[in-house]
DNA sequence: CTTGTGTGGTTGCATCATAAAACCAAATGG
DNA sequence: CCATTTGGTTTTATGATGCAACCACACAAG
């Protein structure tokens, strides 16, 4: 077997997620949903992905929860695929991969769209870390550490 | 050809995000980058990938300016790789997966660290997303501009 | 100088995933 | 009831991935 190594039972975070929405597809599946695209001809249109694959990928997002299956809205007898609370929690993912390109990428001006406080139509400002107590963190203020030892009472 | 479909031309920030790092490789390459690996036998090592791959990684990521290759730093006749700006650039994104794996991860328990603030050693919040003026934004307090026209005159 | 060893890769297959297109079945639509 | 749309599955070809073997160079020992 080669198969594309799974980071299924990776314990980084990361690699974790990557499981999940780390393909070519996922997440630009799930930026269509976010825009209110649901039916799978609309997801076909809009990114012009192979029909087998956005079946498959469709598939996965539901399995791992990200997408659920809403049995119709409009009276049709199709379904739809809709975001589960897990699914909208990708948002912050989707805006730092969106702020990396604006502020990195080599081509800036085919940059389409821009992400706007809806209120004043204005630029959002930079994805901010903070310490608990409030403190703006830059990367280096930040470390890891093990995961404390789970609470051995709850069973 | 069939080809795995190029988002290079794409206008979706979001896509020629991933166009760059969006494979199954890069953003672990770059999380052990951050940490300070820089020599290909420590990435190969660490990550646990065939030496092809990982060569064929970092020669991207070095061709996309997220890493620089570095001519020694031991004395060493071999080279190193460095992030480049644009490669630190991307500790948002990680965090985002990061956060993102924390909070809906269907098994939370098998996540080995987390991100602390070094002051404190306490647990980083979650990411923020504000406004110009300082206000907090949730995902639907904000909406996609067509990107203003860019100055004609600079030319 | 010859041999051995470690680092840093490249090359050769075998297998997997992806893509395009053809096909198909159930629901509309006229 | 016939044609078209929707929502897929199947087929087939090719690119990407993974493992293992191989290679080049540096360095060290004998």
């Amino acid at each position: 077997m080669v198969k594309r190594t799974s980071f299924e039972g990776d314990a980084c975070p990361i690699a974790r997620s990557l499981e999940e929405i780390g393909d070519w597809w996922s997440l630009l599946i799930i930026r269509e949903a976010l825009f209110g695209v649901r039916r799978f001809g609309e997801f076909q249109n809009k990114l012009g992905m192979a029909k087998n694959i956005l079946s498959a990928r469709l598939r996965a997002l539901v399995d791992h929860g990200i997408l659920a299956t809403a049995p119709a809205s409009d009276g049709s007898v199709y379904q739809e695929y809709v975001l589960t609370p897990k699914g909208h929690g990708t948002f912050p993912i989707l805006v730092a991969l969106r702020q990396w390109s604006e502020e990195f990428d080599d081509h800036p001006e085919e940059i389409a769209t821009i992400l706007v406080d809806r209120a004043k139509g204005r630029p959002v400002k930079k994805l901010e870390m903070r310490a608990e107590d409030g403190r703006l963190l830059a990367p280096a203020d930040t470390m890891l550490k093990p995961r404390p030892a789970p609470r051995r009472r709850s069973a």
